[in-house]
DNA sequence: CTGAAAGCGCTAACAG
DNA sequence: CTGTTAGCGCTTTCAG
């Protein structure tokens, strides 16, 4: 039905090398006059010639399509606008480039490398790649390049780049703000059902460090239900550090419930500072993390293994900063008081 | 490099043709042994053979792949959950009909056609597709099925599907729910930067039928900036429409900028209730779009046209709901004190 | 029951 | 300067 190379070239009286020359000029050896080239291009025009990309792909075995792999989408907890501006990150740096975005449904059972190895992929971006044996066995397999997003490096090494931001700095960061503001005692909290996300775990693990004996850990649930009951007990925290931006996000719509008032009786931060933040009541204070910048820049590292070139390092890692904003103040009864 | 069929038929010792059959089972001319067959797939499993689709897909003429287009992606006039809602709605439907999604890029340049003729894509879901002749042009020209998401159909008919929520309707509910808590007088607020998106035409014309006398439409820059001092102005209007969710949160905060507390001096509603508007203060009155449902649909239409199907019908128009939150209230000082 | 062979639509060596 | 031709990796009809 769709009108071919060849239909052109019968039409044009010429053979169907003259016509891709003509059209896309390629090969050096072949050569044409510009009155043929010219009549050519008239006949496909007129006959609404539209090359066929996949014949193209399989000839040059190139497919100018990278694949897009998130291991949890459509779970909110990294925030109102992760995916929006993931996605919008990637985009500009792969339309720029001519290539195309292929969104892969979240590794269903094994055939993980058959996907990849199917030959429609040139590359594979992988946002939040678990951490486990076979995932790394797996990256080794993988015969196309692989950037692991917002993962953080394994230990061992391995052929993948990792983009990630620095959580422990961002912890650190959260942590001595409120410090520095006289608190004394300071909670971190994730949900139960977030407890095995590498970025729960690496975070976890920094505010432990970062806080030392002025830190606590509070596993609740999903909806942080259990706060009212915890804030009852009369703690001596007067800060919480909430694992995502998602999670203070609720905790403030819980204070706001049980009636303590933020910033003046409990100070909350957040992690992932996106225009979500600006949004709470109070604003949120909140690490940031350039979820954008390192979206583009594991694009760009992958099109460059592509390209076949060798990463600068096998791990970017993108330091945090702290957005300050309403949700935090000295605590109302510090210890400061004389 | 990679290992093809050809190669473990070679290492097989049989043809070309009998490994395709043990593999995939097609042709039901070929008949193989089960022994054979056995013998065949342990080689394909030994050498690591993986089917090369891009092969396939120009064999088979089909490729399983459907192309998703936006408009305007990373504005987020929509709502920070906009894209994620609808990319989650076409992704699960999608995958599980093993289909893959690629993303274009906002057609740039004149080669849409081209892109969408390349054989790469079986359909197309656009979202926020423009109104004008060109397009229309376009859609006639299209040699695969196009959805459009989002966007109120034509006058005239075309050969797309047309997916959107009935604008009219979500309007209607959002006046009447104003006009019943006694508000005399009622503005629709929008951007002049979204001045003419399908979806702000037809709310507004929406608007100025259903709010009558008691309407008055405003146009404000994208920062709503004005709003202080037309405030200050004393305007007879106590409560506001805002054509989008956006749209109507930027308002929320400059009312608390202006001191102008919501809902006692002024209703605030929105268009489009997702999770962003538990997160207002106060929470946002709004309407609602099922805009996951809405994306399932048009992609269930799409792969049924694919499958050769013609659509049950050229438009689908989803009803609206309001979400009634804590942003509207009867006016303080209505008319209807005596 | 099996293998040879003809393409899908395109490109780039090669020979003329 | 042009045209013929051999594939890219796969499926499937056809002859053995």
């Amino acid at each position: 039905m769709a009108v071919t190379l060849k239909a052109v070239a019968l039409a044009a009286g010429v053979s169907t090398a003259a016509v891709s020359k003509a059209l896309h000029g390629g090969g050096k050896n072949v050569r044409i006059s510009e009155d043929c080239a010219n009549r050519i291009r008239k006949v496909a025009e007129d006959l609404n010639y539209r090359p066929n990309a996949v014949a193209r792909n399989l000839r040059g075995q190139r497919t100018h399509n990278v694949g897009l792999i998130f291991e949890n989408f459509g779970s909110f907890a990294d925030g109102p606008l992760y995916y929006t501006l993931l996605l919008d990150g990637i985009g500009q740096t792969l339309f720029k480039q001519h290539y195309r975005l292929t969104i892969l449904p979240e590794l269903q059972s094994e055939n993980i490398l058959g996907t990849f190895g199917d030959g429609q992929l040139e590359g594979v971006i992988w946002c939040k790649l678990a951490r486990d044996e076979a995932t790394l066995q797996l990256i080794h397999d993988c015969p196309i390049p692989i950037v692991a997003l917002n993962a953080p490096a394994p230990v061992a090494a391995t052929e993948a780049v990792f983009v990630s931001c620095d959580n422990e700095n961002g912890i650190q960061l959260a942590v001595r703000h409120l410090l520095e503001m006289g608190h004394k005692k300071i909670a971190f909290l994730y949900e139960k059902e977030d407890a095995n996300t590498p970025d729960t775990v690496s975070r976890r693990e920094a505010f432990v460090a970062a806080a030392g004996d002025a830190g606590s850990v509070i596993e609740w649930g999903w909806k942080l239900t259990e706060f009212e009951k915890w804030w009852a007990g009369n703690p001596e925290e007067t800060a919480i550090i909430g694992w995502s931006e998602r999670t203070a996000g609720q905790l403030l719509r819980q204070c706001k419930a049980a009636g303590v008032s933020v910033p003046d009786k409990l100070s909350v931060v957040g992690f992932d500072s996106t225009p979500f933040c600006e949004t709470t009541q109070p604003r949120l204070t909140a690490v940031r993390q350039p979820i954008q910048e390192m979206a583009i820049r594991a694009t760009e590292t992958l099109l460059s293994m592509i390209g076949g070139n060798r990463p600068q390092s096998s791990s970017f890692l993108f330091p945090c900063s702290l957005d300050v904003r309403d949700s935090t103040a000295p605590p109302q009864s510090g210890g400061v008081i004389i």
